[in-house]
RNA sequence: GGCGACGUCGCCAAGUGGCUAAGGCAGAGGUCUGCAAAACCUCCAUCCCCGGUUCAAAUCCGGGCGUCGCCUCCA
């Protein structure tokens, strides 16, 4: 298994601290809105990473933790008028729907920074202690001119970071590359005491503590998240963690890349996001994983309707033949032929070789477009027996149905035409529909196909097959 | 300005030294269908430019040009 880490800039071979034990972090979301499809890319990546780490045996204590104490969500608690736990936990609960949708099974264990504030105190407390960090007045700021190899993790050095730096004004810290661990709670905030006063964490703290504390091990097998969070996010948490523990933090880091809108990045605060609540109302869930997974996830990937529509064409071809092959699975047929058996065992191994390579979903993708094909081509021509099917069928639902996640699926319903309140629209519609089968019967095509081109006019496709007509607006 | 990533068919996207450069979408042709649709079959690229290393480069090195990201909350 080889895996890119960030810290070196290289894949390396991948070996755990524990032999058969993965202990892996990923940075969880800051729960105080619905979240869009770039805070998607993560969960679906490192979910399937996980998937399929688990699948060759490893056992994987999976991390991730809700962020619920934090500016951003004191600041919409105040514009909702509730409290900030309150309002986080209701974005939890939003956070979780749309997981579901897209197949993210739950973590090991999700953490909340509100449930570990010992912990963190105690954590902060220590750095003092070694001298990795300092208070004033009541705030804790991390001393980054005390912890040396500040910067590896984001190939950045101090004194360049020093001289492009912003400066607040009113500031505390001694450097402006402190970093706050503590932050004192202003006039009617949520609030905990802490040896220093009132107040709260700084963001970066909460994933050192909570990491150590789940996985109850100073280094972590892997840590991953977006590429935007390796500076200052991740850099932060390398310093205070190894300041903390003496160890190293993290064997493997693991930067997804970003999705773009129009080739920009997509982000809260250049406005051009899409929910991935609104997706979900054209497309399933399935299809917006495939389309994360079909390309490399250290890759960019521009998201637009069209790219939705080229992965859920791509994923049906998939599906048919997923569909074909459990429609035979019981079909007995005693046959010498074992096509499926050999070209499968090759497929796998494919596989295989694509997932060890720093999880190339994409390339095991195209393995099953070609699988696909040798599936139907044994079904038309009968060259097909019991134990093939049931290899092909294992491996479809090994990989697009358990690891990869995205089969079964089905394609989210035709909105009914507008102004259609109780059906009548349906009903009249399946009225045309007989009365152009009636005159279909009677060979009278010109009347059948006036229907169907008048229609298709409108946007409204008519597919006949041999259980009906049906319809479809375009 | 500092650091980093990337540039492969009309579009998306694998491939990082050597068989005919994967796969998907679109397109073309065909099978099937009363006609359509769906499904299935077939066809469709020498890899941004220039120079170098090598028996051999999309793949390594140097130089251009271009795109994007991080350096500020952000997946």
């Amino acid at each position: 298994m080889k895996i890119y880490n960030t810290i070196s800039r290289k894949k390396e071979e991948f070996n755990t601290i524990h032999k058969g034990i993965v202990n892996m972090y990923v940075c969880g979301p800051t729960t105080y809105n619905f979240i869009h499809i770039g805070n998607a890319r993560p969960m679906v990546v490192f979910d399937t990473f996980r998937n399929y780490l688990a699948s060759i045996g490893y056992q994987v204590n999976y991390i991730q933790n809700y962020t619920d104490v934090d500016d951003k969500i004191i600041n919409k608690s105040k514009e909702e008028g509730i409290g900030p736990l309150e309002l986080a936990a209701k974005y939890i609960e939003e956070y979780r729907k749309d997981a579901n949708s897209l197949r993210v099974k739950e973590a090991t264990f999700h953490p909340k920074v509100s449930e570990n504030i010992e912990e963190i105190i105690e954590f902060i407390d220590t750095l003092i202690k070694k001298g990795f960090a300092y208070e004033v007045e009541g705030d804790v700021y991390f001393d980054v001119r005390n912890y040396k190899p500040y910067g590896k993790l984001s190939g950045k050095n101090i004194d360049d970071l020093k001289s492009g730096a912003r400066v607040e004004i009113g500031d505390k810290k001694r450097s402006p590359l402190d970093f706050a661990l503590w932050k004192t709670a202003k006039e009617g905030e949520i609030n905990w005491v802490s040896p220093w006063g009132n107040g709260r964490p700084g963001w970066h703290i909460e994933c050192s503590t909570m990491s150590m504390k789940y996985t109850k091990s100073p280094t972590l097998d892997i840590h991953g998240g977006g590429q935007d969070l390796i500076f200052p996010h991740h850099e932060n948490e390398v310093a205070q963690s190894e300041g903390y523990t003496g160890k190293p933090f993290v064997n493997y880091w693991m930067h997804n890349g970003f999705i773009t809108v129009n080739k920009e990045k997509m982000s809260k605060s250049l406005g051009n996001f899409f929910l991935v609540r609104e997706i979900l109302e054209k497309f399933s869930g399935e299809v917006i994983r495939y389309f994360i997974l079909s390309s490399h996830y250290r890759n960019p990937i521009d998201f637009n309707d069209g790219a939705l529509v080229e992965s859920e064409k791509s994923l049906t071809k998939l599906m048919t033949a997923y569909n074909n092959l459990e429609k035979l699975i019981n079909d007995n047929r005693d046959n010498q032929n074992d096509i499926l058996e050999n070209e499968f065992t090759k497929i796998e191994e494919k596989i295989e070789k694509a997932l060890q390579d720093d999880f190339n979903t994409a390339l095991a993708f195209s393995f099953f477009f070609d699988g696909s094909k040798i599936v139907t081509k044994a079904i038309k021509e009968n060259l097909y027996n019991q134990k093939g099917l049931e290899k092909a069928f294992s491996i479809f639902k090994k990989y697009l149905v358990d690891i990869l996640a995205v089969l079964p699926f089905e394609k989210v319903e035709e909105e009914v035409l507008e102004g259609d309140d109780n059906g009548t629209f349906n009903k009249v519609m399946e009225i045309l529909l007989d009365v152009r089968n009636m005159a279909r019967k009677d060979k009278n095509f010109a009347y059948g196909d006036l229907i169907r081109n008048e229609l298709t006019k409108l946007d409204i496709e008519i597919i006949d097959t041999k259980e009906g007509s049906t319809w479809k607006k375009k």
